[in-house]
DNA sequence: CGCGATTTGTGCACGCCTTCACAAGCGCCT
DNA sequence: AGGCGCTTGTGAAGGCGTGCACAAATCGCG
């Protein structure tokens, strides 16, 4: 049973080494916007953005934007804005991006496959070092340069390649045993692609991805504008020639 | 996000259509959750559960749970609990699954393969019919019984199949480019698997799934945890550069 | 050198969400 | 029939996050 520790009042006196000011988790699930965002306008040639420039950029309110930023230290300069590269440099500081990670995953069906061959991850700052499947007829497999390896290698290769992450993208029914497997190899991180919810030590951080949720959010919501355009218009062609432009 | 009333009071005048209440946001991103927890225990053969047996299933806090099904109406029993059925028929309803909502699939690289052969979409009231990519090479592969088309006809088939969800799993640069062309189908639902922000009219949805920002979110934990450890065991190797004096 | 334009950083208020705690309701057992 | 244990539904409190609005800070220019 996951016990949360409710602490706030940060009392962790005076740490020599960084020991993070505790961030609000709201702003963390930003930041790696921020960045992608940032990366963007460099790419482009801009040395400083203003807060209302990255906003938009990111896709939020311009004030909350500063507010995330202030939380990691005055990195803006009034009147001019943030310098583009001293800012890419602190949040990945803070993300802990400036040290490679070592990924495994786990499953090498339909989506392991495709999470094994997306570049997005070593672009940013991530390695797959290692693939994982309790297939017999996959071990072996070379899949982008990596060979498949059986399951119960996880343990040692883990403490080999000092493995932090872990991707689940097995069935639901295996994937709380892969997670076991994970913890006891000493992985303190897991992102779960299977539809189910892991239990984990409290040291371990597992976030969830899921695609049925997120349709199924999505269906809500049709659901709802279905049932106002209901009520006032009768039926509505919808035949949907134009929108009006939201953009800016 | 859209308008928010604050009214307690929801003032529709009798809707004779059911004219939803409006559940709070984080209520409903919760419902697919539990519907999924209700599956799992209704083919285990139970026929009532109890707040804390769902809430234990589900993930999340038995309070937590109880109030938001009491958003929903009261469909529990004091002293006995949920009947496992009616509530799952409750929450399809309210989610709008009970009619099956055409998804088409636009971007058939890497990802989109591995989308377009889950087996989750229609287990659970989705089916994928059309997919769609700008790669001429690629129109005409039949993939799980589906033939690809041209991003061209995505017009024509959206009105003809009735399209309500769009999946983007092109890459960043196409994306916002194919989120037009949806939202000109009259698509209203989107789910953007691309790393980057779309703008869309105020009556579209937009949902996104980033890998990178999961993985990132993860890093940090990982960096927080590690600097916390540093602290009272014995020597830091600062190895890394960590300076970074916060504070005044 | 000073002034105005610009933009950051933040105090503050407000609303949403979570969690606790408990009364009301229900069924079962005696 | 009555009491008792169990469970739901909800009022209330507190924490968190958001967004406004503005003072402080900086730059460019005359
Ligand atoms: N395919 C998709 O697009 C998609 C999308 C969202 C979520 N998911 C979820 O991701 C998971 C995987 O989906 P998939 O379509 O790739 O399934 P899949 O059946 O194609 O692949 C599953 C893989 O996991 C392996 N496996 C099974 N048990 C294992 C174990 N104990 N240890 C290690 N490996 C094991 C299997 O050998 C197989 O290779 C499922 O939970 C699915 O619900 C898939
Ligand atoms: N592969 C993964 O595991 C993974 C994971 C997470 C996110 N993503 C993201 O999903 C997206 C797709 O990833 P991928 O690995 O499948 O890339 P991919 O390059 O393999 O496939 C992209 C597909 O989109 C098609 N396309 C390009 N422009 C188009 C347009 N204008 N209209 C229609 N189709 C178009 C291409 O022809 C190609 O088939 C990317 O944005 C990627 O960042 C991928």
């Amino acid at each position: 049973m996951s016990q949360q520790r409710h602490g706030s009042t940060p009392g962790h006196g005076a740490g020599a080494v960084p020991a993070f000011p505790d961030l609000p988790e709201a702003t963390i699930a930003r930041l790696p916007e921020y960045l992608r965002a940032l990366h963007n306008l460099g790419e482009t040639g801009a040395d400083t953005v203003s807060s209302e420039g990255l906003a938009a950029a990111a896709g939020v309110n311009s004030a909350k934007l500063r507010k995330d930023l202030s939380h990691l230290g005055s990195y803006g300069t009034r009147g001019v804005g943030y310098d583009v590269t001293l800012l890419i440099e602190q949040i990945e500081y803070v993300l802990g991006l400036d040290q490679r990670r070592a990924v495994c995953l786990v499953g090498l069906g339909n989506l392991g496959h495709a999470l094994a061959g997306y570049d997005g991850f070593a672009s940013r700052g991530f390695k797959i070092v290692a693939l994982f499947d309790a297939d017999e007829s996959k071990v072996g497999e070379i899949i982008h340069g990596l060979p498949v390896r059986h399951i119960s290698d996880l343990g040692r290769v883990a403490v080999e390649e000092k493995i932090a992450i872990g991707v689940i993208a097995t069935p639901a029914g295996a994937a709380q045993a892969v997670a076991d497997v994970l913890v006891d190899a000493g992985v303190t991180s897991i992102l779960n692609f299977a539809p189910c919810v892991l239990s984990v030590p409290s040291n371990v951080d597992v976030r969830k991805v899921d695609l049925a949720i997120e349709l199924q959010i999505l269906s809500f919501h049709e659901h709802r504008k279905a049932s106002l355009t209901a009520l006032p218009g009768g039926r509505s062609a919808t035949t949907a020639g134009d929108q009006e432009a939201v953009g800016s």
